[in-house]
DNA sequence: TACCTTGGCGCC
DNA sequence: AAAAGGCGCCAAGGTA
């Protein structure tokens, strides 16, 4: 088996995109490529690269990186990338595998961190990095090599180094990975992220003149509510040293609701100099604002002292509470002039400024959450405004290709099927299968005098208005009791009275009794398989941000506080974490909250992260294993399908409009059948698909259901 | 200036 | 420090 080590030096570039492949002006300055752990090669080239590799993959059998995203991308259209996924070339990810074998605790880990975790080996403040820190790519390295040569040696000794110690950190979690029975899903995400980098490389078109007219609209809007809003109230604001009011301050805010002080800062004259010229000095004080005087006990306190919370669930309420109709406009206005701005800036400007040439790159991090989901970043991708006001313009901001079609397939339900999945619940199973509307089953538990039957004819068929608006809530219970949601939670997501909520917990719990109970059955599991957490997984000198903000997240055995505030630090009362492995090998963690009581620690487990974490986690395997089924296929049908995006439960395509028909069946048929995958990859027996829904459109935001 | 925390809100 | 379903981003306000 031959395995390669790669890694590239590259230029800097930008600071908008960084030293990435994003950037058009960068490139690889020096390829490291390390066969074996012993042969390594060091390519340099003054002029770059050109994206392209040096050498073929053909005998290669297996790539190993650190952060393989990052230089996969650079040369993701380089022929011998192509050929080697095609042919069904595997990668190794030090960073993926990591973040698995911690079950998703090291987040992002450096390949410093592994080197000293895995080998022991420190890693002396190079001057290379800091190099790279100051902004100096491998561009200018290279370039200098005959002016510095105690540098250039410098810099061969630290690409060796990179090119080899991937290799033999890769042994030793794969050592650690066979005996946690681990492989299997560690493929897996390293498949995903093939698929994830092809998305990357794609990239999203986006309509940058209707993009920057948008910006402007909104813009335009925010500046109507905030004028008649100031206009309302400029009658409470009119101490001459106040600044201007500013509808986007948590300060300003509380302060005209509630009343409240405003610190203001005034130049006072306090001398003259012995040129004549006057001393300032700035002077802070304190201005009392009365406003609209609304019983601050509609609101909570915020963390600053005398201001409240001014959320639009409190402003909500005020508005249908009060008499004063000045001030139920201001309510609409101060809302009204807040979406807009953010739709404006954390939308339009995010896209214009993001973009390159007319395509966003957005950063799909695959190595961050708690769950193994994806997150997205820089632009995020996956918190786009759809269902308010402003869903549909930001959506057709986002456009096909001439010849092209917009797709999005998502799974229906996928939560829920996976919760099906995974306790097993055999009235579960069959309602699903049977189509049963699970939102109407809900809403027949606190309307015990209407049948499934009618209710389902009130609100499908006939869509009674009023009925309708029930199923609606309830479909927003059926998604928090999914997420995990406690009713209190559900309560202050949906509006509806906590003793209606309670009733369907219960009646939930009477119906699916298996799958309602899974969560439990999780915690009791884990909290069997208790273990000190990770200990010096990662050495102090390794800690990030302040205090080590990194080793807090359960690398390092804390020190727990018993309820007089005592702090413990000897062996037996540090904090130990749960753990509990899936069906699939994922490992979850979860913080042991107890305290000492007694000189014994006594263990406590939250009751929702154990519900959440293996279906979310369970979700996001669904997800990965679609998408990385799909791969192959978008390569070499790369001019009919391009995957672009992905939000948890739905993809995003381009489809080459001649073709539309076959290549939706074709997706539409890999992605639902679940059961084949979990076969292949895990030897688990699935007893069902899972239903995908398709949308067509010219853009994402005019986009139309398709039956194939 | 650069970075951090808080409040608030978008998505699944 | 505890504890929460999972995330990222912006603006304000504060600190070094």
């Amino acid at each position: 088996m031959n395995i390669l080590s790669l890694d590239f030096e590259t230029s800097i570039g930008t600071t908008i995109h960084g030293s990435t492949f994003r950037d058009p002006n960068n490139d690889i300055y020096t390829q490291i490529w390390a066969y074996n752990e012993y042969e390594v090669q060091l390519h340099h080239s003054g002029r770059g690269f050109n994206k392209t590799l040096v050498n073929r993959l053909d005998d290669v059998d297996l790539i190993i990186g650190h952060n393989l995203g990052f230089d996969l991308s650079y040369v993701w259209y380089d022929n011998a990338v192509y050929s080697y996924i095609v042919n069904g070339g595997k990668i190794w990810d030090t960073q993926v595998a990591e973040y698995l074998l911690t079950g998703q605790q090291h987040q992002f880990s450096s390949l410093a961190e592994l080197q000293l975790k895995y080998l022991d080996e420190v890693e002396k403040p190079s001057r290379i990095s800091a190099l790279y820190k100051k902004g100096i790519g491998a561009d200018a390295i290279v370039q200098a090599q005959y002016r510095c040569p105690r540098l250039w040696k410098l810099y061969n000794k630290y690409c060796k180094t990179d090119g080899i110690t991937p290799i033999k950190i890769y042994k030793l979690q794969k050592k650690r990975a066979e005996k946690l029975g681990m492989i299997p899903i560690i493929e897996l995400y390293n498949d995903y992220l093939l698929s994830i980098i092809n998305m990357t490389v794609t990239g999203i078109s986006i309509d940058v003149v209707k993009c920057e007219k948008t910006f402007r609209d909104f813009n335009l809007k925010h500046l109507q509510y905030l004028a008649q809003a100031t206009n309302i109230v400029s009658k409470y604001w009119t101490d001459g040293a106040l600044p201007t009011f500013n509808i986007n301050s948590p300060d300003h805010k509380s302060a005209i609701l509630f009343g409240g002080n405003i610190k203001v800062v005034e130049k006072k004259e306090i001398g003259v100099y012995k040129n004549g010229n006057p001393r300032f000095k700035n002077i802070e004080r304190v201005v009392r604002v009365d406003g609209f005087r609304v019983p601050a006990t509609i609101s909570r306190p915020a963390k600053k002292l005398g201001l409240y919370a001014t959320d639009d669930k409190i402003m909500q309420t005020i508005a249908s509470k009060t008499k004063n109709p000045q001030l139920k406009e201001y309510c609409e206005l101060q809302k009204q002039a807040m979406m807009y701005k953010k739709a404006a800036n954390t939308y339009c400007k995010a896209f214009i400024d993001r973009s390159v040439d007319g395509l966003l790159y957005p950063n799909f991090n695959n190595t961050l959450t708690t769950t193994s989901r994806l997150s997205s970043s820089a632009p995020n991708m996956q918190n786009i405004s759809k269902r308010n006001q402003f869903g549909k313009d930001l959506h057709s901001l986002f456009v096909a290709p001439t010849g092209w079609k917009c797709v999005q397939i998502d799974f229906s339900q996928l939560e829920i099927w996976v919760l099906a999945l995974l306790s097993g619940d055999k009235l579960l199973i069959k309602h699903l299968l049977d189509g049963v509307d699970l939102h109407v089953v809900r809403l027949g538990y606190y309307n015990e005098d209407k049948t499934y039957d009618e209710l389902y004819k009130l609100c499908k068929v006939d869509k009674d208005p009023y009925w309708d608006k029930q199923r609606t809530y309830a479909k927003t219970v059926s998604y928090q009791m999914a997420y995990g949601a406690m009713p209190k939670k559900v309560v202050a997501s949906t509006g509806l009275d906590l003793g209606i909520v309670e009733k369907i917990f219960e009646k939930e719990a009477e119906t699916y009794s298996e799958a309602s109970n899974f969560g439990n059955s999780v915690r009791d599991l884990m909290q069997e398989n208790v273990n000190f957490s990770l200990g010096m997984d990662i050495p102090n000198s390794q800690k990030k941000g302040k205090g080590g903000s990194r080793i807090s997240k359960g690398y390092e055995l804390l020190p727990i506080f018993d309820n007089s505030g005592n702090v413990f630090y000897n062996e037996e009362h540090r904090r130990k974490v749960g753990i509990y492995t899936s069906l699939t090998g994922k490992r979850y963690h979860f913080l042991n909250t107890g305290k000492v009581y007694k000189g014994e620690l006594k263990s406590s487990f939250s009751f929702t992260q154990p519900k959440n974490y293996p279906m979310q986690g369970t979700a996001s395997e669904i997800q990965a294993m679609t998408t990385a089924e799909l791969l192959k296929a978008c390569l070499i049908k790369g001019d009919r399908i391009k995957m672009i995006n992905e939000v948890h439960d739905s993809k995003w395509f381009y489809v080459r409009e001649d073709v539309l028909e076959p290549c939706l069946k074709w997706l539409k048929d890999t992605i639902e059948d679940v059961p084949k995958i979990m076969l292949k990859r895990f030897g688990l027996e699935v007893p069902f698909k899972f239903p995908c829904d398709i949308e067509i459109g010219n853009d994402f935001g005019n986009m139309e259901k398709y039956n194939v």
